[in-house]
RNA sequence: UGGGAGAUCGUCCAACGGUAGGACAACGGACUCUGACUCCGUUUAUCUAGGUUCGAAUCCUAGUCUCCCAGCCA
């Protein structure tokens, strides 16, 4: 099995800590706080692994709380999804949550912030409200409506939450400062009316919170000790903050009873930010992935070239692969990009101790054994794993019927070719040494046949077996091989950063044609019955997958995961 | 011209006033019945300018560059 090394230290595992050392909390509570408004990408692999890792570290519990605040962009089936890809990761929540499942909650709070004139009911409309608020050089000004009394405030309040009014026409705002720096200080809107059934509480609410608030209250109420988010939250921080020094739900007595009912134990947490996990040669923005799916460049979000968990799966790469390359990538406030073969490398690395090795031709080229019976027919014992026996060992049908790899073959090789040539010899790979002595070619001069003889000294076990030569490569006998549908892939864009958009030029312009490539391969017959997900190193190929929703036992269908390094390709 | 944040090899991360180190990438070599794996070696970095200090990536000052913010999205 594959190793995962202890985690690196990082600046949020320092502070988690110090407040363990200075008492400052007895037990961290984290959370996964995803808007179930699409599929999770590479990118939440870091939120993720931060969460979930740290609390597991730490003998902590972390939250997947899903933050459905906006009904009218989630959907139940994105909840389910998220649901799904965060165990394949490797995870398991301690409590599943919504934010909706605090609207009765948060509505008390608000109450609290009109009665404390800390919020107050705005006519304004959308458009209103942006001319109101200044620039980001200008100050803001105060709504006319900023000075209602307390009570007019309820009273508007509670006809909002009735449904007197339409979409749009009021807002709840945080009565906070119109002319800081901060634009989210400037007297953000807390409540809005949106008369949309949530997939959740149905029509039990008109009036929905917004992140700020919610967010912050949520943290709360779940005990939540450090709430970890990328970069973009950083201005937010102070709105953060504010809301919890203006409702300490802890000590909140008119809340009691809801927390008792919702088995919560509330207590003030820390926002602290992070940087994002960017990857070159691909796009993560949920619209521009969106796009793909909706527009056909790819099958769905389940696509295995998408950067998606779903589609990451589907290619084949292992959730550890997935957790050592998001702990070795780090963690910081440092805006980055990695590279895709970190990623690759991490892949690599987990497949080539676990997988088992396998024969595989996905360009063939008919090659016979002229010194072997036209009938010859034997079944060779191969080890599965060259550096673990544990592994085992399988059967493999030989005859003098093969097919080997069109590019091991080169009638005019350039210098270092190391494979077979006319005239010259090459091992098969777990047969023995053969050499080519005639090369069949069609009528348009292609070559369709190399007619060689097998040096049978050279067998395993033969007294020639030990003779050096310069290559192996793979085979596979056709009488024994099965035939299956395998599909190439390789990076979907052209360019590392697709989303540069300089020159008019958008992701659409980086699109690599060459992304999947579909072949029917020659497989050795021992991969007939294998199920899907099973992965497999095709020998000197590369990784595979058995698809995990197309493959069949009696329709075969694989998946390059990956190439292997090949140093001399990159030579060439 | 506002507010917030960040600058260390090609990339990502360390170094917490005391020899700038690791991973990946690249390059060279060894090994090899996978041109894989493994192993060995090499190249490459502290944004700039001042200052403090015996000593600065780290502290101070000034500047430069990059990213984020003007949703009733999250």
């Amino acid at each position: 099995m594959s190793s995962e090394n202890p985690a690196p230290n990082h600046f949020i595992r320092q502070i988690v800590m110090d407040d363990l050392d200075s008492g400052k909390h007895a037990s961290i509570a984290t959370r996964f706080p995803p808007e179930p408004n699409g599929y999770l990408h590479i990118g939440h692999a870091k939120s993720i692994c931060l969460n979930f890792g740290l609390a597991q570290e730490f003998g902590g519990r972390c939250n997947l709380r899903f933050d459905d605040t906006n009904p009218a962009k989630e959907e139940q089936e994105y909840v389910d999804a998220i649901k799904e890809d965060v165990t394949w990761l490797g995870f398991h929540w301690a409590e599943l949550r919504h934010a909706s499942d605090y609207f009765e909650l948060f509505h008390r709070c608000a109450l609290r912030l009109i009665q404390d004139g800390a919020a107050y009911v705005c006519d304004l409309n959308a458009e209103e409200v942006r001319a109101y608020r200044g620039t980001l050089t200008e100050p803001g000004r105060p709504s006319p409506y900023r000075d209602r009394t307390i009570a007019e405030n309820l009273d508007l309040f509670a006809r909002m939450r009735a449904g007197e009014f339409d979409d749009g026409a009021r807002t709840l705002r945080a009565k906070i400062d119109m002319s800081s720096g901060n634009i989210n200080l400037r007297d953000p809107a807390l409540y809005r009316i949106r008369k949309v059934a949530h997939q959740n509480t149905g029509d039990a609410w008109c009036i929905y919170p917004m992140y700020d608030y919610a967010h912050a209250l949520s943290d709360a109420f779940e005990g939540i000790t450090h709430s970890l988010c990328t970069l973009e939250f950083e201005d937010h921080r102070p709105l953060y903050d504010w809301c919890l020094d203006r409702l300490p739900v802890w000590a909140m007595p008119e809340l009691a009873d809801e927390l008792a009912r919702l088995e919560l134990k509330p207590g003030r947490s820390r926002q602290i930010e992070f940087s994002r996990l960017n990857l070159d040669f691909l796009v993560m923005s949920k619209r521009k992935l969106l796009a793909l799916v909706t527009d056909g460049l790819v099958s769905g979000w389940d696509d295995a070239r998408m950067p998606t968990l779903r589609g990451i799966r589907r290619r084949g790469y292992t959730p550890e692969a997935l957790r050592n390359f998001v702990r070795n990538a780090g963690v910081t406030k440092q805006q980055s990009v990695l590279e895709y073969s970190l990623l690759e490398n991490e892949v690599r690395n987990d497949l080539d101790v676990r997988a088992e090795r396998r024969l595989a031709v996905i360009d063939p080229l008919r090659l016979t054994i002229t010194n072997l019976p036209a009938d010859h027919d034997e079944l060779l014992t191969l080890s599965n794993h060259p550096k673990d026996e544990s592994c085992g060992t399988r059967q493999v049908g030989f005859s003098s019927q093969l097919v080997i790899e069109r590019e091991d073959f080169m009638e005019v090789p350039p210098k270092g070719f190391h494979r077979l040539v006319p005239g010259g010899e090459v091992r098969l790979r777990s047969v023995g040494i053969v050499k080519c002595e005639e090369v069949i070619k069609d009528d348009a001069g292609n070559v369709i046949e190399l007619r060689c003889t097998l040096d049978l000294t050279s067998r395993p076990g033969g007294t020639g077996s030990d003779r050096k030569i310069k290559g192996t490569i793979h085979w596979v006998s056709t009488r024994h091989a099965m035939q299956a549908e395998v599909r190439l892939y390789d990076r979907l864009f052209t360019v590392a950063d697709p989303d540069d958009d300089h020159d008019g030029k958008s992701y659409r312009d980086y699109l690599n044609p060459l992304s999947v490539r579909t072949v029917t391969a020659f497989l050795e017959g021992s991969l007939k019955a294998v199920e899907p997900e099973s992965r497999f190193q095709f020998e000197r190929l590369g990784y595979f997958v058995a698809d995990r929703l197309d493959h069949r036992a009696d329709r075969p269908v694989f998946n390059r995961i990956c190439t292997l390094r090949d140093s001399y390709a990159k030579a060439k």
